[in-house]
DNA sequence: TAATTTTGACGTAAACATACGTCATTTATA
DNA sequence: TATAAATGACGTATGTTTACGTCAAAATTA
């Protein structure tokens, strides 16, 4: 098909990668919006799904914030199910527990010291 | 001048969220591909500034790794100091302390509870 | 049942990112 | 001093992201 086709030449050179490191881009990179930043938050912010328009939590338009919310889907940090005429939203925790793990593995690893002849 | 311009215009939506929300989607955009996460790596594991071509450690052409450490600079995670004909390149400690700081500071904000009703 | 609400799907323009080739410059080295 | 090595600057093709408008379908509500 089109589309996957498409996915997989954009992806391609991706795989030259340490799949842990491919795995982690992919989940910092759905944090590197704003936007989804503040979707996280909203939803983490309420104690259950949040059922409705999160568009009306954040300074985008619908269908913008629609696409935010898809991304943050693929990425797989959030659940989308529809109930009725709305849609219920909520954070995916396992997936998140697992990108902050993933994380500070990864910045523990640096283990940076402070460099003198720079 | 021209490439301003086009940055306050791409920017422009991003001004309309909490600049602490813009600041750490910048940094993780910047950590959002896994040539930049394996060059933090690689810098980190030397003890000492890397003097040299970081291509020869990233499996994309040297013009294109260099234009990913630009990005990385730009993001302020890395510094790049000119030594006769080589360039030194090392993290920035300060800078990605910072990010893993306020990046923990996210998470633990979430206090992310499972969802019963989805 | 007709109107309204809610939402995803699709299209699209503009900006950005990715990957790389080529060129110019700067500094060592033969 | 000529040659080679290292590197940034620039150009460019292709693909992706961002932002939003419009449409259509599904489910309420009047």
């Amino acid at each position: 098909m089109f589309t996957s086709k498409l996915r997989i030449m954009a992806e391609a050179k991706n795989q030259l990668f340490d799949s842990d490191l491919q795995e982690l881009a992919q989940l910092f990179k759905a944090l590197g919006h704003p936007a989804r930043l503040q979707i996280l938050k909203f939803l983490a912010s309420k104690n259950a799904c949040f059922t409705g328009d999160i568009s009306d939590e954040v300074p985008l338009g619908r269908t913008t914030v629609n696409q935010h919310l898809a991304e943050l889907r693929k990425a797989g940090l959030i659940q989308g199910t529809v109930q009725g005429v709305k849609t219920n939203y909520c954070i995916n925790p396992s997936v998140v527990k697992h990108l902050e793990e993933m994380g500070k593995d990864f910045f523990d690893g640096l283990s940076i010291i402070e460099c003198t002849d720079c």
